[in-house]
DNA sequence: AATTATTCCGTAAATTTTACGCATTGTAAA
DNA sequence: TTTACAATGCGTAAAATTTACGGAATAATT
């Protein structure tokens, strides 16, 4: 949607492609430089920055639509995805936004009974992606985006703040029962990384003897045979996910702490 | 919705009422001759069996509406009720009851683009009541009512049966985070009754020892002067939730095993 | 060659979980 | 009335798991 002409035809006849009332809006969970970081985009005019979200085709499964829309975003198809709640308890936040920003912003007509501007509940869904392999596409409506730290998230457009922390805590409760990292790393990583990772996501210390102990008791990760030669000091021997374990622990869920 | 005057009004006119596309399907747990029940009903000609489900009303807050349905089907306004995943991979779900069926069996003629038969997402969420406080309410699409055994549930209208299996599936696992109880047993219970209570929703044998040293260690239940009188044997103690310790587990979440 | 920062192996203490033994109590059967 | 039985309820010991931490080895820097 680059062109003025599709977002016309986007706003007038988007109705009969995509279902109204519900929108599907990301979280998107990336790492780097020891910081867990939400990428977000800059709405065009609406001077907010807001989840990268949107909407589902008539005809398509919900969980194929948050998949497309994670990936024409993203342009990454290997990633986690995962719903976590439905956001509704504000009925009139799309209202508000009324329609007078789409003509001062975009000189675009919208009748009143628009299908934009009728309450939308939020699906969201929260996705685990590495951080190196995004590009991010933008469209028409967005003027910029930014990976923020997660500590460091601005006021959101609508209530999307509190969809940002129930993400937060979502991947907080889950990585108890859940291994995560597989798409948060890259393939080969060394153990001060995973740890940092968890210690991140966690927000709290964690002894890195006993975790990497964990790991390894579990058979979820395995010791390779290089080195990653990291600037000084001795070089950190890199590990790898094992897969099927990883996977069976994905379905199966661990009991434990770290 | 008694008489066929409402339900025709219902259906041609509820899309101005109600949100179309989004429908909420709740599975009620209750307990009852230490056996886990979930209430169905049966709808009338579909014969089928099928969740007490309903839709938001247009200005109506997600969760609001959620316990509005809930209250119209048991007359209940305590209980534990929560959201736990949106249905909506199999987007052609509905339409495949098609208008016929409301010809053949309410004599309701249904243009095809009705919003009842446009595809509509199912919002799942479990709620667990106090079996013996439970008034059915039914009308005029209800048949019947009955309370199945959870390990014998029938063949359910749409994909209801995943909707049941994810929703126990949710249950068990949090059962090990958060206190489970207070809405599906009397206000004061004994040991024994609690304990097969979650040797129940579990479905494996709990060490009655244990388990009753470990609730009272986590300061959840407190003991009473009373006992119940049951017809043979020794009179067991009657024990009663700790409200603020229960709340206060509810909000932060237990970690621990049974 | 000495210094320093970091990796990483191992063990001991503390805590938690698990497994049961058995006295107690109240009803039913003999 | 006595005996038998079934279920409650308390306590303790063994097993397993988690937590804490000492210190050797390594590799770049000075």
């Amino acid at each position: 949607m680059n062109t003025l002409e599709e977002v016309n035809d986007f706003v007038h006849h988007g109705h009969q492609e995509y279902l109204p009332h519900v929108s599907i809006d990301p979280v998107i969970f990336g790492y780097y430089q020891q910081k867990l970081k939400i990428l977000l985009l800059r709405w065009k005019g609406l001077d907010g920055w807001g989840l990268p979200g949107g909407f589902i085709k008539r005809r398509e499964p919900l969980s194929q639509a948050a998949y497309r829309i994670l990936h024409e975003k993203t342009n990454l198809s290997d990633l986690f995805l995962q719903q976590f709640h439905v956001f509704g308890d504000s009925p009139y936040r799309v209202q508000e936004r009324s329609g007078r920003e789409y003509k001062e912003k975009f000189g675009l007509e919208v009748e009143p009974d628009n299908w934009l501007l009728e309450r939308t509940l939020s699906i969201g869904y929260f996705a685990l992606v590495d951080y190196s392999k995004v590009s991010v596409t933008t469209d028409y409506f967005t003027e910029d985006y930014y990976w923020f730290d997660v500590s460091d998230i601005p006021p959101l457009l609508f209530d999307q703040n509190e969809t940002v922390e129930k993400a937060l805590l979502t991947l907080r409760l889950q990585i108890y029962h859940q291994p995560i990292g597989y798409n948060l790393l890259p393939e080969k990583f060394t153990i001060p990384e995973i740890h940092t990772l968890y210690e991140t996501i966690l927000g709290k210390e964690l002894d890195q003897r006993n975790f990497s102990k964990k790991l390894i008791a579990l058979g979820l990760i395995k010791k390779l045979d290089e080195r990653r030669s990291i600037g000084a000091h001795r070089s950190p021997f890199l590990y790898q996910f094992e897969k099927e374990q990883y996977e069976q622990a994905l379905q199966e869920g661990i009991m434990h702490t770290y």
